[in-house]
DNA sequence: ATAAAAAAATGATATTTATCAGCTAATTAT
DNA sequence: ATAATTAGCTGATAAATATCATTTTTTTAT
């Protein structure tokens, strides 16, 4: 098993205030695993055993209201799956399922909760990457219930290209689909594709391949206010 | 000033974990004010030196979109307002207004900072609360992104009624303006006057005098799925 | 008590979004 | 390489929601 202590990974999350010693007790009872494309971490209603930290690959945070599945959150190399539901003691209200092959480390729940005693500056972490997540949902909230999909679609290209940086090309580095895109804006497939094509049409991105590349993004910004 | 340890409203929130000593450091330094009702709290962008704990009255969290007025979650007595900012060092996101005369105690945040160093129970106690918070603030992401305006009506009034509690002829406790109501559900005024009108139709629920009464929580229960 | 202002309600209409059906292109499996 | 499946796209239409104008009712101020 590898060492948590050479692992780069973790300076991207809270486990970065953890100490040596800290490292150490982590690396004997931390677990790796890895997923294949399209595979669940777990599922709506597991009651998880401990957190997952991202060491390669990525991930969707999903929600299945009948049918259709809107996306919450894409999880990425170096964040921390699964905080929430082992804080609150709560089974997870969200499935966990990787877009690419995906590494994980597994560590349990008992580990991450002594951690919290043992070390304030973890435990402080956590609380500000749990506030972290509050504002960005909040902004979601406020923005689904203020804006229309055009808004929201331009809004959400800009973030994601930011996120996800970009190919050698300058488009998105990462693809998603079409259902995955209307799932993350909160609209129907039919109706992100048209948008998607309007955008198009306007010259304000390109799409190759299923990559998008944005093309006016101060106009962009516009729409999306 | 009255005693923070002789104060039964700590007890509904994070500060229910404070230790006798920690409760007399609180003493000094916290401050009671009054609000009356329309009162501002705080708005958007204030960088708050503290936090606020409700004592008595009653608030909206809001936020104000080119003249639209979305209202995030309502504070009431033993709810603490101001932490999210406090910890992640951050100006306020939304604006604080009382809806009813309210008494407030202001703790400055250098003593919600020690605090959180003292004493580990507190500290937890927080972490768990923005846990719930969050887990919250996606339910509705959810929410607004899969249901329509009368799904998340009805959710609304079966939520307020639980929350507010009925007056003795069974009517919800507080009122809102239909504009309010509108901000909660994420709707024009207009068309939240429309379905309460037609829930009023169909039997659902009952008004007078602005207040609400639920008649057929069963069938608001399936309206709201 | 009366006037003024604000909130609630309603109708007409425009806009946005969802749905359904069908068709094409791309991807995956055999 | 071909068939089968999935994803993407388009048009037609329906449904939901927003907007604007106007009226009525309620609340507030004088």
């Amino acid at each position: 098993m590898a060492r948590c202590d050479q692992c780069i990974i973790r300076k991207l999350n809270a486990l970065k205030s953890l100490s040596q010693d800290n490292l150490k007790s982590v690396t004997k009872v931390k677990n790796e695993k890895y997923y294949d494309k399209g595979d669940y971490i777990f599922k709506e209603g597991n009651y998880l055993n401990g957190v997952y930290c991202i060491s390669s690959g990525i991930c969707k945070l999903v929600k299945n209201v009948d049918g259709k599945i809107r996306i919450l959150k894409f999880i990425k190399q170096g964040d921390l799956l699964g905080l929430r539901s082992l804080i609150s003691n709560d089974s997870a209200k969200l499935s966990a399922i990787t877009m690419s092959r995906t590494k994980v480390c597994f560590i349990p729940k008992e580990e991450i909760i002594n951690l919290t005693y043992n070390n304030n500056h973890f435990s402080h972490q956590i609380t500000d990457d749990m506030c972290h997540e509050l504002l960005k949902s909040n902004d979601k909230v406020i923005e689904l219930s203020s804006k229309n999909v055009e808004n929201r679609l331009a809004s959400f290209l800009l973030d994601f290209e930011k996120d996800m940086g970009l190919d050698k090309n300058g488009y998105i580095k990462f693809k998603l689909t079409r259902e995955e895109i209307a799932g993350v804006v909160g609209t129907a497939t039919e109706s992100l594709i048209r948008k998607l094509s309007f955008f198009k049409k306007q010259n304000l991105i390109q799409i190759k391949e299923k990559k998008i590349k944005l093309i006016d993004r101060k106009k962009l910004k516009e729409i999306s206010l």
